[in-house]
DNA sequence: CTTGACCTTGTCGCGACGTCAACGTTTCTA
DNA sequence: TAGAAACGTTGACGTCGCGACAAGGTCAAG
């Protein structure tokens, strides 16, 4: 038999057959003449269990240690780890498809898939054309593939502030600051303003730590024109005294 | 931020955002003085879309075509191919739990993993130290892998012959022949008693055409004796008689 | 000053083959 | 009988998404 004869007949490629010879799983036949390699029934029998092994899901190295020490034993102890690897990936596949339903269930959104609990929470916010507010949904985005497991609670604690109209004037007297200097005196009221409606709910889910820790306050700063940042600058100040005040009292 | 810190933010490694620099999947940052990559907000926020739709099951390929065109258009298109794959996949895993669970039930066999109508036929049949019983035995498992869909069938024809005593007899008889000469005055009987044992509903499911034709009947005859050859080339010389006399019929 | 934690570029490794190159052999067909 | 098609041979590179390592440079703290 040469190799794409025992190949066809057990189901394989002939590629796959010099394979495993390449690795040592199955011996090099006898040549013939010419240099073709010559099986035997023996080898097609060795192959075709080799091929039933690796199609339940066996690794070639798996395949190679239960080949070797023949009893059945060390195949039983080899298939169970492997249908507790396959349960393992049916869940995980059975999971991310449930993500993809709900995914494909919810609007198409320009900022990519976003979780179930910010997705709710854009969706009640009126569609403006604020560039600010745009750069706030974009940070509630980053903070949600963050994988902050907060990430959910603090989504519904904004929820009133996305129904509020009045957030939609906070982020216009934002905008309005986009070009101007540091010294603007519209920046003391409107940080005030934005440090007062954030809710309590909120500051009470959100990460106490200092946010400049991780360097994510920091670039976000960086992320402003002067003026805006400046207003960002004294509202997570204001915030963060909201919140040592909390926990001293 | 640096390369270690936006990683951490968006929960990657900085080895996978090298990566995504490097196959041109997030833009290289402007560098510090020192040489370290400087990113921004805007980088994280792109890293961590990049990261949601890899998390999801996308390759990096189609994370790249998503975010090309970036309405939400093609992501509902991929994402739809994609929850096809994966049932596909959580349908191939549940089958090969079956297989695995039905191999489990099974008792071991030292010819490794068989199907369920072969085990069954196997079980049937009483075990036997004749030689030429267990060649038969590997030349059924070889039948087995080859993915031959008439093999279940073949195995269910054969089950009287698996419980009928006599061929035990018979088994015998050809042990007695593996020395002998091509010659022996006992060659002749055994293979018309052979060729009578196999019950035509054998024949029936048996592929009809050569099987030399795929160069398996010839090496099979190789796997043999000379004596021993001769009584199988005669069997199977009589059952293709026996398939012509039933075809012309 | 040293130590340790970060950063840089570049390279190899993984798993199970697919695919191509460049060539020789056999077999079918005109 | 010639030529084409279909086999066979070895060898090497590509896949996919990084992990791991080498061999350094940079920076903050003890």
């Amino acid at each position: 038999m040469r190799i794409g004869e025992i190949a066809a007949l057990v189901g394989v490629t002939s590629r796959t057959v010099r394979h495993y010879h390449h690795i040592g799983l199955l011996p090099e036949p006898a040549r013939q003449a010419n240099g073709y390699r010559s099986y035997t029934v023996r080898d097609a029998v060795l192959l075709a269990r080799i091929r039933r092994l690796t199609e339940i899901g066996l690794s070639l190295d798996e395949v190679r240690d239960v080949l070797a020490d023949d009893a059945g034993r060390e195949l039983a102890e080899v298939l169970g780890e492997l249908d507790a690897d396959l349960a393992r990936q049916e869940r995980e596949i059975h999971g991310r498809r449930q993500v993809l339903a709900a995914l494909l269930a919810a609007p198409p959104s320009s900022d990519g898939p976003l979780s179930p609990a910010l997705a709710a929470l854009l969706e009640h916010a009126p569609a403006t054309g604020s560039p600010a507010a745009a750069k706030d949904r974009e940070h509630l985005a980053l903070l949600d593939a963050a994988g902050d497991e907060a990430g959910a609670a603090v989504f519904a604690a904004l929820r009133p502030l996305a129904e509020d109209p009045a957030v939609l004037g906070l982020y216009e007297r934002l905008d309005e600051l986009e070009g101007a200097r540091v010294d603007d005196p519209r920046i003391a009221p409107l940080a005030a303003e934005l440090v007062a409606a954030v809710p309590d709910e909120v500051l009470a889910v959100f990460p106490a730590g200092e946010p400049s820790a991780t360097g994510f306050g920091r670039v976000l700063l960086d992320d402003y024109p002067p003026a805006q940042r400046e207003v960002v600058r004294r509202v997570m100040e204001g915030l963060a005294g909201r919140v040592r005040g909390r926990e001293g009292a």
